[in-house]
DNA sequence: TGACGTTATTCCCTGTGATATATTACGCTT
DNA sequence: AAGCGTAATATATCACAGGGAATAACGTCA
């Protein structure tokens, strides 16, 4: 029989995301969001796909661009569909870092809670 | 003269907590709130010397016995002094094992931030 | 037995962050 | 010129976590 591990319903767990001149600049939501718009083309259709209001979406594109060097989303009002929004090459390249410092966050996670596990 | 960096005002941020099985199980703030029972002996001071309010702190405690195997503070109400809050060795545990889990974190940004840097 | 200081518990109230709603601006297309 | 779907912006509404106040319960000590 084995000795009944006391009652290991613990986990570790953490958040990472990247601080800017105006405070939180890269985050898990916001990336989501940039691929959101990769995939369907405007912030309409990126907030509704996950459920995010209109207004919190265009903020944070908004703070995202203001804080880049170079914006991470170009946004288009009126023309051909009544405009939309594209990212840029600028902002491809900030979803693969986050992705990478997130991935090495879970790794470091489980490393952690093996070592310490109380 | 040095290539002007471009704007490396970005910082790599983090936070790490414990869950347990009602959600959040040890953090941050509970820690600091241990320490500051262990150095003051009563929730009611541990409370006002770091701003928050009684009524938070009590939750705290009560939310960390419930989902503790053995309470992190023993309670008493009446008596001497008309009670007061101890930290228990478990109680002690925790608040190393956070520390360590934290520092550990604050090592891994830094990694991190040198090997990404966007 | 009364006083004391703390834990324990309830109720109300407010600030605030988010959502929802509405309106305007925009520029291509027909 | 009208229509379309989007961006951009303002206003109103809602939900809820948190604080504050009030009260009861408790057990030792004088």
């Amino acid at each position: 029989m084995a000795p009944a591990n006391k009652e290991q319903v613990m986990s570790f767990r953490g958040r990472v995301w990247i601080d800017g001149k105006e405070g939180t600049f890269i985050g898990y939501g916001r990336v989501v969001l940039l691929e959101r718009i990769l995939e369907h083309g405007s912030i309409t259709k990126a907030a509704k796909s996950m459920e995010m209001s209109y207004r919190h979406a265009w903020d944070l594109v908004d703070s995202m661009n203001r804080q880049a060097g170079k914006p991470f989303v170009e946004l288009a009002t009126g023309g051909k569909g009544g405009g939309g929004a594209m990212v840029t090459e600028n902002g491809k390249k900030a979803i693969k870092v986050f992705w990478r410092f997130h991935r090495d966050l879970q790794a470091f996670l489980k490393r952690e809670e093996k070592r310490l596990k109380l």
